[in-house]
DNA sequence: TGACAGGATGACTACGTATTCATACGTTGA
DNA sequence: TCAACGTATGAATACGTAGTCATCCTGTCA
């Protein structure tokens, strides 16, 4: 079924079918319905393939996100559905190598995609630059490396960072430990910076410790290590929810009960750190406005018309969306003076999250 | 960059060009390395909408997946990365409310889509009968009610839960007790069959209840009508694994000792059913296995030219891809006697939870 | 009544590729 | 040496749509 066909079906030339379907206001009421009717006739729906070749926009827009992790599926299912409220499709790229990269730009190149969402601290500057080179709409997605060089929306890591910081100092912390994932991301300096400046700022020390990935495992792994210290700190700051979650099973399989011995934060909002053997206390991303905003600022860039450019001449935009602390059992848990009373209205710790 | 300005700087025809790009054998060495390099020069790069009206083919593959659970992310990461080995592209649409399946569906039509992976239970079977009327090649994923309706791939469940009740009976289960998510999934009825079958036929009754949903919160509260069961059963079979999870914290909060008064087993494999505090028995989905048939599935029907259609005259075909029992502490952590030894060397199971 | 304005419609073309058909060339066999 | 054949290439066309331009019609105003 053709534009043609259903042209030829109600009397009307081709010309005013693309017209109902592309510009109904201009052709006439009656006319318009006649088009109408013989398009539902004969099930006619417009090619978009077609019309992408023609109008040289196709209106599909191409995420290239992570395969780890269930944070990532929240993002891909936030953007997923904004994307399609905006009318626009998702063409997605799951990666665990790096060559998946190569193969999501091949086909932003041969499918001529809108515009590309790059969520993926595994590309590096390098290969970012010479993207930014290329007349696409780009923006990076939580990758705060990417941070001049493309726009790029992010959690405000180490704003983020110094609320955890702050909250465990005033619950009574002075020894503190940071525990990273992969100390060469630009996403654990941020963080552990935050973290280190306000507890600096408070006389707290805040020695760092890489687990060498992002993952439960790593995080069980870091357990020994963490125990290891001398003198025992009184609370770990973890970089991120899922090594955080993986550290606390770490700490317990040792004897060590947490938040009882050793108090615990996280990073990111997981929804585990809900479930009843965590409450963990993190730092919840706004998930929503994230995706949101990056949304608009490929949006921008399409309709300007320009390349992953500057905003106006400058460098690129590099938003920030601030985050939201969760005070969970595992910061407040234990029966002892916690120094913030201001807290208490909060509810002290579910029995389940 | 267009074929024909490559055709100018090569000095050959377009014609030339797109057969160096199409069917590389049908031209001449010497022409083919001239247009090569000038293609190379130019950066150029076939457009794939403009090959795709020519050619009456996309190359991508549309897939509609529910936005929950952990579960499904593994799926979509799958699919995409199959997909992606086989030259296709993975268009996404992940969903909460059911018109988001009315969207993926118009989607499908506009861009004429080579295929669609259904991976909801969402979607009503004379919606599916609806759908193989159009001549579009589909498949359903773990979506058992589609059985015979358009080609379709699940696990088997019946067997996966069959296998988990001789397990649980092996272990010394004498009162099991059923807990589904949604009665009226087929996913749901055909699990609870296999394990009251199995049960029933070792003489242990195997009563059904149901939680209202799939998810952690669902289970956990459901914990609360489990210990009303008087008298209290041995084992509590689950049907799916994030129930399981929020049931065994619903139960521990309620001072249950899970293994150490009541076993419970999953069904899915979850990577959080391997963290300490849980250590879940359940049956592990080969999430590779059926996303290669899956695509296998659709791949014949558009090789075949045909829709969304039946073998060779009969019925759509519906496989079962078996899955594999993991024995973890939450049916063998008593320290009780365990049937299967050969268990032991496995980590007993932590104090956590 | 006639001319003109303005909206509605139709004929035509371009988007970039793949494919058919025709042609020219080189090679082999008699 | 010539005929016949097979291969490599080019010209032309179709895929389905959107937009440009020209045309036509209706209504209005002088």
């Amino acid at each position: 079924m053709t534009s043609v066909d259903v042209a030829s079906e109600a009397g009307v030339s081709q010309a005013t079918v693309a017209r109902v379907f592309s510009a109904p206001d201009k052709v006439a009421p009656a006319t318009r319905a006649k088009v109408q009717a013989a398009a539902d006739r004969l099930g006619y729906v417009p090619n978009a393939i077609a019309r992408s070749l023609k109008s040289q926009r196709t209106n599909i827009i191409g995420a290239v996100v992570p395969a780890f992790g269930e944070y990532w599926q929240h993002v891909v299912t936030q953007f997923s559905q904004r994307l399609s409220d905006r009318g626009l499709q998702l063409l997605l790229f799951s990666f665990t190598e790096e060559d998946r990269v190569e193969r999501a730009v091949a086909a932003v190149d041969q499918y001529r995609l809108d515009g590309l969402i790059m969520a993926s601290a595994v590309i590096g500057p390098e290969q970012l630059a010479r993207m930014s080179d290329r007349d696409l709409p780009l923006v990076a997605f939580n990758q705060p490396a990417a941070a001049g060089i493309i726009p790029s929306v992010s959690v405000d890591n180490e704003e983020g960072a110094r609320r955890i910081a702050e909250h465990v100092v005033d619950v009574g912390v002075e020894r503190a430990l940071f525990v990273g994932g992969v100390a060469s991301t630009s996403t654990d300096s941020l963080r552990y910076r935050g973290a280190a400046q306000a507890l600096g700022e408070r006389g707290v020390a805040c020695p760092y410790l890489a687990c060498g990935a992002f993952s439960y495992e790593a995080g069980y792994k870091a357990a020994a290590a963490v125990l290891e210290r001398q003198p025992l700190p009184d609370a770990v700051i973890v970089s991120a929810d899922e090594l955080a979650l993986g550290l606390i099973d770490g700490l317990r399989t040792n004897g060590v009960d947490v938040p009882g011995e050793l108090l615990v934060t996280g990073f990111d909002g997981l929804p585990q750190v809900e479930w009843t053997g965590y409450d963990l206390t993190t730092l919840v991303q706004n998930i929503e406005g994230l995706t949101d905003r990056a949304i608009d600022l490929l949006l921008d860039q399409i309709e300007r018309g320009s390349g992953a450019g500057a905003g106006a001449g400058g460098a690129p935009v590099a938003e920030m969306v601030p985050g939201t602390l969760r005070v969970g059992a595992t910061t407040t848990g234990r029966g002892r003076d916690a120094v913030n009373h201001d807290d208490k209205d909060k509810e002290p710790r579910s029995d389940h999250g």
